[in-house]
DNA sequence: TATATTAGCTACAATTTTGATACAATTTAA
DNA sequence: TTAAATTGTATCAAAATTGTAGCTAATATA
């Protein structure tokens, strides 16, 4: 999942800021202050940076050092639509630049555009002895590669991105083939059959009597 | 020397952004249409590409498409600030954006921040014994140089620069032959297999069934 | 325990997808 | 203009995936 840290000591901004990233699907973590910012870094490994220039501690410009240094990438916010910022914070090598007010759907572009670039879209899922990399649709069981169809790899996919959760056949069919499930069809159940034969993972795969499947996480 | 082309068709503004790159040290052509544009595009090599969206004969966003085909950073200027633009040119693809009236100092400042992030982007990707030069457009393999027609290099080029991410057919269509993949057109299986056979790289492309192809990073 | 419903299993056939080759259309070069 | 190269379409064969059918085993409930 993509962690992205926001350094913003306005509430307001940074509420409004966290709500929309964890909406998106993101995983976030506020700081008011630059010293709790710097402090986040340098125990978690985050994917992107939002950083106010003027913060209480540290300021921005130097917790875009520090995140140049750990190689992160970084997103000015800023009220003063002053050029000479701007020209500061790309000079020291931020990577995009969004001023206050700016409208939360232009911010989310800025994000995903330079999550993009650096190709920092997190694309790996492991539980346990399987990974399964989103972007190569590569699976592996202790290491070495499992050859899965198309079908078999999405239902894989969808379990382990619902790790514990029992999923509905109808969801299962709906999010994996798309469109309703047909009375009496057992298209999922042959596939879950497949897929816990290929991986050898009976145990991991539990059927819920008239409800589903559930993957069990380790 | 860095080359970069201006498409702007407001002459004041043209000749403004002309003489300031030139005093930075840039070599500069102007084009006051898109259809000139993309004329200059073809026949010579830039670094950078400064886009006025409403341009006549040829949009900002049509020539976008063509600067990403040729690996060529964008920045977009115009006069609307509209967020909508801006979500836009930024979801294409496009590097930056500057909204008319700008400050010249702040557009000197994001082309030199869209270059220094360019130029970390190796212009020569080698993987195994295959090697390619993006700038020369000649391949090699085991140090020797392999004849590519044009389509055939820009494909290996994808593939290079995605190793070990599946790549699904109406991925590959897009940013090799731009527009849509119509349903049933086997123009990319043909390319990838002769691509495949040229370079004898048979087990490094890897057919993913119902989805595309993978190249297989070492 | 009996019964009805639900899930597991196997085989098979239909469908879809891909590989290979030939050939025509188009563009580029001589 | 002619020749050569590139590019895409058509066709057929081969391969893989996918879902249905039919049977058996398991489960829940009365």
């Amino acid at each position: 999942m993509t962690k992205i840290l926001v350094a913003e000591d306005e509430e307001a901004i940074a509420n409004l800021i966290y709500m929309n990233l964890v909406k998106t699907g993101y995983k976030v973590e506020i700081a008011y202050d630059g010293k709790s910012a710097a402090d986040l870094m340098s125990n978690y490994t985050f994917d992107l940076c939002l950083f106010d220039i003027m913060l209480p501690l540290i300021d921005g410009y130097e917790l875009l050092e520090y995140a140049k240094l750990l190689d992160v990438p970084v997103i000015f916010l800023t009220a003063k639509g002053e050029t000479q910022d701007k020209v500061k914070g790309l000079r020291l090598g931020a990577d995009d630049y969004v001023t206050k007010p700016f409208q939360i759907i232009e911010l989310l572009a800025r994000v995903e555009s330079v999550l993009r670039r650096y190709q920092k879209v997190e694309q790996v899922i492991k539980s346990g002895n399987i990974e399964l990399d989103i972007r190569s649709r590569i699976v592996k069981k202790d290491g070495t590669e499992i050859d899965l169809t198309c079908k078999e790899f999405d239902l894989l996919m969808l379990f382990m991105q619902n790790q514990n959760i029992a999923l509905y056949r109808e969801t299962i069919y709906e999010r994996v083939w798309g469109g309703d499930l047909l009375e009496g069809c057992r298209t999922v159940d042959l596939h879950v059959q497949r897929l816990k034969k290929k991986l050898a993972i009976e145990q991991r795969i539990e059927t819920i009597y008239k409800v589903g499947y559930r993957f069990k996480g380790v």
